[in-house]
DNA sequence: GCCAACGTTGGC
DNA sequence: GCCAACGTTGGC
């Protein structure tokens, strides 16, 4: 079992709108980084769900429903996109200051490498994000 | 709205 | 293959 965080724009497509569909396909990756995250990705795979831009925040979590397949909509590019499933919103959020302000999580790649949109995240930085959202 | 960071493109 | 110019993302 692999952890990934996926940003999104709210208003493109915020965690309510996942809810309200049930899964949804995450496409659109155009950068070689992101997407060879993508290709990485397992069914089963836990994703947090980050607002990027407004909120700046991690709101709730997404699965892996569909490992990559490619990319229909890109003609002539070597993209890929996977299907992601609505798990649940947090109770409470984090956001980008307090992730900046902790010891372990400002260490995060969000904050190493902030315009991927498709990053990796530990297993010990997943471990903790669950337990500040849900405490 | 500005700017830093980073990726991509194209001239040489 | 280097590097300048340009475009995009996203924090502030």
């Amino acid at each position: 079992m692999n952890y990934w965080l996926v940003k999104s724009e709210p208003h493109v497509y915020p965690i309510n709108q996942l809810e309200k569909d049930g899964s949804t396909a995450w496409e659109g990756v155009r950068n070689y980084q992101a997407r060879n995250n993508l290709r990485a990705m397992k069914s089963g795979d836990l994703c947090l769900y980050y607002h990027s831009n407004e909120g700046r925040e991690i709101v709730g979590l997404a699965k892996v429903l569909k490992e990559a397949y490619p990319d229909a909509s890109a003609p002539g590019g070597d993209w890929s996109l996977v299907d992601l499933g609505f798990v649940e919103i947090f109770p409470r959020s984090i956001n980008l200051a307090e992730l900046k302000a902790h010891p372990v999580l400002c260490k995060m790649e969000l904050i190493r490498q902030s315009r991927l949109s498709v990053l990796p995240v530990s297993t010990e930085e997943f471990e903790l994000i669950m337990e500040i959202t849900h405490s």
